[in-house]
DNA sequence: CAAATTAGGTTTATATTACAAACTAGTTTA
DNA sequence: TAAACTAGTTTGTAATATAAACCTAATTTG
């Protein structure tokens, strides 16, 4: 098998994903709260996404704390159309 | 978060339940052949759908060799639509 | 001003899961 | 009668997901 790509597969990297294709820009605080997730979790699927380069992370302040604002990447927003073929066409959606 | 029922989000499965709506009956060589899943594998997901009544899974002889035939539950129907829409409402499909 | 609390995360320990290799049990073929 | 095939199941291992615990600095509270 192997159709659905596994790292989109994923219920918390989707929601992600499925998110910034919507705003182009969004921060750790406001994927917290449209994921639901835990902090924890967040963080992990956050580098997971970055590392294959499906999001670009920018760490920097705002104000005295530090901030993380996350984008799609265009492989990012490619992996996920892809993904939704995929996955219509599983579903005969 | 929790939302995507976790059962079925998961290809395999995902795979066996989107092909048993639209054909209410097939046995595990078929699902073999549509999933391209491994035997083990494929064993061991309608072992967990079962459980869970979202298949039912009858063994018989057909010839001299074992048969497994599985259906979707009425119960699978149910949770089967329920998923689909929390994922259209989550990827806006 | 010292202690407690909050902001904004990251690390890590644990539990769960997925998966294929190895196995079971019998059958057909050469 | 040995090899190869049918039709699966069991199980060992690796990968994954997740939250608890942790970290650093800032801010509020008594």
């Amino acid at each position: 098998m192997g159709k659905l790509n596994p790292l989109l597969h994923q219920e918390l990297r989707l929601a992600i994903v499925s998110f910034l294709a919507t705003v182009e820009s969004a921060d750790f605080k406001k994927l917290t709260e449209v994921t639901g997730a835990s902090k924890g979790n967040l963080s992990v699927q956050i580098t997971k996404l970055q590392t294959a380069k499906y999001i670009d992370v920018t760490k920097s302040f705002k104000g005295n704390y530090p901030h993380t604002d996350c984008i799609l990447t265009e492989q990012g927003k490619t992996e996920y159309a892809g993904y939704i073929k995929e996955l219509k066409q599983m579903l005969k959606l």
